[in-house]
Parts: structure tokens; C-alpha cells; sequence
DNA sequence: CACTTACTGGAGCGATCGCTCCAGTATTTC
DNA sequence: GAAATACTGGAGCGATCGCTCCAGTAAGTG
């Protein structure tokens, strides 16, 4: 028999993969127990609180992944200008074997203000993460304190826009000009400013 | 008895709101009916084709709503960037009577380009006449034909995503630190260059 | 081995979903 | 006034929703 872990991480994986592509509502039990082959029994033994603790799990599991790749990029990148260009280049790939990309918490976050305040935090929490590493990243720098937290707001936005562009046209172009234009709006050295 | 447009109307301006809101799988046709003060039958008096026509019709609505707004920024103003800042001027202010701004075709958009392709297709209609408004006003301002479209594709990203962080995050300094990199972004006169 | 705990599979519940259908009422047309 | 049309209100349908409950099985513990 398949355990704990496998079968918890399953089910964590799967409703993060259906919050990206069609958010929590649109996401019913049967296709999450279909798509991840885990049984009904098991999700209410590892998640007590139903479908919304699940999705609430899959929003953190998936803003710190996102996490994790923007860290990355921003730290292996000789300025933020640079990590957050290459951050898009990664977001543009093939994310986990799917052809589209797209940001795994928005769906559900737009849907849910109003209905769902829990997912909503859960999401917000997302965002200020992503934009607080940013701005850390736009300190280092050089950048003032006010000017970077307010820099890394427009460019979060940008980002998530054009993943937002992207995914509703289907043309990865969208991201391709949103690269640029966050090498203007950070400053990348080497760009001639305009 | 009120007749027949009134009723439609009606319909239509209420799904705008509860797309917005909470996009389409969300909305419920007991809430719709509810909300709008219209009964089943008039529903499908009106459209046949159910909840699905219905919504169409509401994005389509909302996207010439929006068009109208912006057209009307970008014409009045002396620059295009001054045009997309006062458009953000007037999206952060109460919308319909509504306290949190946020775009009418986003929710939709980002939750069904699998499931319904008819309300994506509708959706990205949305975003390709927006964007095609900044584009032409970008030429007007003697900007080259190629780099027009790119900047107004990145523009547009900036306003929505600062549309999105703004919602979830319930927090209007998003639109304000969008204003100012859109400022930069399309190089409005009178702003010193970075 | 017996016993406990962890986990799974599935039957079945009440509620709600979008929708169909039609009798009833207002309005228009002659 | 009579007939045709436009529109409304509501009962009720099958399907699906999230969820509860529990018997059954595997793994851990003495």
C-alpha cells in the first residue's frame, strides 16, 4: 500500500496543478480524486477540512515553489533587472510538463476575495512574499528602501499581468516584452535607459 | 410589468458584477436571479443558450465598458503614459459603487481556458482591443510601429497585474506604484529618464 | 500472537447545480 | 374584442456537489 506521505504529497500536487489551471471553484472532488487516483477516504483522513484546507495547502506548497525560483534567479543574476528577466524565461518553459504557464495562486485568488477570505489571505501572503524578495533584491542593489518596495509592487504586477496576458492569448510573446520592459523599469545596467 | 430591455439589461449588468467579482464557476444561477431581481424564465427568455450566453454577453459588455474609459483617458490627455495613469486614476476610484477595483474579465479569463473556451475566446477579445487602443495612441505619439505594440502588450500587463495585486491584496498602493512605472515605462514628458 | 494505530475504498446523504417545461399575464396587432 | 406575440413565474427534473460514515486492510508495537 502506498503511505502517508506519498499519497498526501499526491493529492497537494494535483489540486495545485487544477488551482493554477481552473481555480478553486471550478475544481470539483471528482476530478481531483480522479486526476490524482487517490480515494475519497484518504483526502478527509490527511485533510479534515475539505476541499478548502487542501487548496489552502497547494496555494503554499506553490508560492513557495515559486519562491524558491525567484530566489534563485534573483541571487544567481548580477542584478534584479537580470533575475527577474530570467525569472520569466524559466516561468515561460514548460513548468511541470505543461505547455501553457501561468501563476499557480491567481486564479484562485480572483475568484475568492469576497467568498473565500481564507484563500484569499492564503494567496495575498504569496504575493507579498514574491514582491518582499524583489525588493530585498533591488536593496542590494543600492536601491533606497521607499523606491525599491515600491519598484518591486510594478514589477510583481508586471509579471503577473503578463502571465496573465500569456495564458488567456496563448502567445508566449507577452512575456517576451514584458522582460523588457522590467530591464527598463528596474535599471538593468548595460540597457540604455530611455 | 417592466419589458423586455430593462429585464435583459438587467441580466447582463449583474453578471458583469458577479464575474468580476467572483468570476464564472463561482456564480451560482440562484445568486444571479437573486441579485438581479429576474426570474428563471426570463433568464432563458433572454438567453437560450443559459448561464454560458449570458456571461458572454456580460464580458463583452464589460470589455466595451472598459474600452470606452480608456479610449476616453488616452484621447484626453497629452501622452499616452499620461493617458494610461489617469485610466488607473479612474479604476482605483469606486467602480459601480464598489469599493475594491478590479478588471470585470480577469476572474473569468484565468479560470476557464480549458474548461470554456467560448468565455476565453471572449476574454482575450477583451485584452487584444485594450491593448490595440494603448498601441494606436503610443503611434500617435510617434512611436514606431513595432515597438508601439510591444510596449502597449507590457503596458497592459502593468495595469492588470497592478489590478490583481491591488484585489487580493485589498491594498490601492499597487495602483500607485503601477502609475509611476508606467510613467517610465512610456516615457511620458516632463518625467526625468532613468 | 494479540492489539493499536494509520490509512484506504466506497456507499450513501442532503443540498445545490443548470436547465426544461408550461401555465399565466401583459402587450401588440388587426 | 379576438388573435398573436412577448415575457414572466415557478414547479420540478436528473446530475453533480462536498461531505459523512464505516467496514476493511496494512503497518507498527508489545
Amino acid at each position: 500500500m502506498v503511505r502517508d506521505r506519498d499519497t498526501r504529497a499526491d493529492l497537494v500536487q494535483t489540486m495545485a496543478w487544477l488551482l493554477r489551471d481552473q481555480g478553486f471553484t471550478a475544481t470539483g472532488r471528482a476530478q481531483l480524486l480522479g486526476e490524482s487516483g487517490v480515494s475519497n477516504g484518504s483526502l478527509y483522513h490527511h485533510f479534515p477540512g475539505g476541499m478548502e484546507q487542501l487548496a489552502e495547502a497547494a496555494l503554499e506548497a506553490s508560492g513557495e515553489a515559486v519562491a524558491g525560483a525567484l530566489r534563485e534567479a534573483l541571487e544567481g543574476a548580477p542584478s534584479a533587472a537580470l533575475g527577474v528577466t530570467q525569472f520569466l524565461d524559466v516561468a515561460a518553459g514548460p513548468v511541470g510538463g505543461e505547455p501553457c504557464p501561468g501563476c499557480p495562486v491567481a486564479p484562485t485568488a480572483l475568484e475568492s476575495p469576497i467568498i473565500n477570505p481564507r484563500l484569499r489571505a492564503a494567496a495575498a501572503r504569496c504575493f507579498e512574499q514574491w514582491e518582499g524578495l524583489i525588493a530585498a533584491r533591488l536593496r542590494t542593489d543600492g536601491w533606497p528602501e521607499e523606491a525599491a518596495a515600491e519598484t518591486a509592487s510594478a514589477a510583481l504586477a508586471l509579471v503577473e499581468g503578463a502571465l496573465l496576458l500569456a495564458r488567456v492569448s496563448g502567445q508566449l510573446s507577452h512575456l517576451v516584452n514584458a522582460k523588457r520592459a522590467a530591464l527598463s523599469l528596474l535599471g538593468a545596467p548595460g540597457v540604455a535607459g530611455n
